[in-house]
DNA sequence: AGTTTCAGTGAACGTTTGTACACTCACCAG
DNA sequence: CTGGTGAGTGTACAAACGTTCACTGAAACT
């Protein structure tokens, strides 16, 4: 069906040696970039397929086969980028997951009212869902999928989400002698909300799109719960 | 590799018709059961092997083949328990969850201290997930996985959790005037607090087994931070 | 006793898969 | 100008896949 796209690079330069001036690298080739940009350009192609591909399956049931195809080259040259479809997942989780984790460590900086602190956070990971649902889709996917290395990826930076939010509560808790243990519970709650909160984002997305609204309140109130128990938990406990 | 487990029923009847006094149903056959019992007996056997397959692969990646060559029969002999992988995997969601929920609400049943009610609630969770591990794996890792029909009957399964929960917690804050919607947002909070220590028990359990009780002590905290909010949350909004 | 039902068989099919190998030829450095 | 590098090509193959079809034979029904 989808198989007509391959005979795109059979003409290879059009007018080739023509003047005898076209040595300086920066002349305007009819093809783009240098050999490394060409690389680096093919790479991309193929993570952005396979994001696209993740949609409706998971990354063990979509092949290398159909990744190359879907990039436009032949499958051998899929070995020039990564070593097999596992290797190109993990390199797609440390790519959406980095950038997330500097941004919502940036939300928290510098502010001290909880409230604030609430409303930042979730405003940020709703506008990265919304600007990237392919890569939260395949970071729900396979965070409990059936590919073990990627799991594990996906793992370590998630308990890197919950130690940096660790630190920050005991920022904002210094004086009440709260326990290093039971910080790192309340940050794994709010951890666990918030990726559930994204997994709904997901399915509502799909269905009606703009009820997004509600289910971020829905987020906020949690996270303002779970707040509100840490005051009463502290006169307690 | 292992290949040579599918000869084994080469020789089928040993004396087939000797004495012509074998009438009665009730004689003590070599072979065990009626038709009807045969049948399940595969069907579950089917169901155990994509079990037991599921815990280093997903549901996807699990071919029809191997499924029926684990459980003895050959390929074309899956079709006359299931019309294919996917139907297989609906069927083994109900069957996980709809004991667990029935389970789950006796625990929360004539109790009304909170504290009862977590420390019995997170009980029950952590003596099921221990009896059915490859269940709760299979649950977790289908979740979001490649397979939408199974996503779908989890997600539908899960709702009917968090509804019980609501119903239980309306009970509960009886006079309090707690709206609906609020105590919907508690029990999924609840809810995916829960589901979140099932991952984590699970996880924990290949590498040392026995850390299980302090994973436990973490969850029901978190229960109890939760409800403490709760009851800031009802002297403040 | 005679007939029907149906779980399981076995061969065959057309695809698709991952990977091996020898290759081309545009690019970059010397 | 020249030689090496390496991204992409094309062919090839064995293995596994889902599904089809006509079949067998014991249990169940009449």
């Amino acid at each position: 069906m989808s198989d007509s796209r391959s005979r795109s690079s059979s003409r290879s330069s059009p007018e080739r040696s023509s003047t005898g001036s076209s040595r300086e690298p920066s002349e305007a080739r009819a093809e783009n970039g240098s050999r490394a940009e060409r690389k680096e350009q093919t790479r991309r192609k193929l993570l952005d397929v396979t994001l696209r591909l993740i949609t409706e399956r998971s990354l063990a049931g979509i092949s290398l086969r159909e990744v190359a195809r879907e990039a436009g080259i032949v499958p051998t040259a899929f070995y020039r980028h990564f070593a097999s479809m596992d290797e190109l997942g993990v390199d797609l989780v440390d790519e959406s997951m980095r950038p997330l984790r500097q941004m919502l460590r940036e939300a928290r900086k510098g502010r001290v009212a909880h409230g604030d602190i609430i409303t930042e956070t979730v405003a940020v990971l709703a506008k990265q869902v919304r600007a990237h649902p392919d890569q939260f889709r395949f970071l729900t996917r396979e965070r409990y999928g059936g590919v073990a290395a990627v799991r594990r990826a996906i793992s370590t930076e998630l308990r890197l989400f919950t130690s940096d939010l660790t630190v920050d509560l005991a920022r904002l808790t210094s004086g009440f002698n709260w326990s290093t243990d039971d910080l790192e519970m309340v940050a794994d709650l709010m951890v666990t909300a918030m990726l559930g909160t994204i997994t709904t984002l997901l399915d509502q997305r799909d269905r009606h799109p703009e009820d997004s609204v509600s289910i971020l309140t829905l987020a906020e109130k949690q996270l303002r719960l779970v707040v509100l128990g840490m005051s009463a938990w502290r006169s307690e406990a």
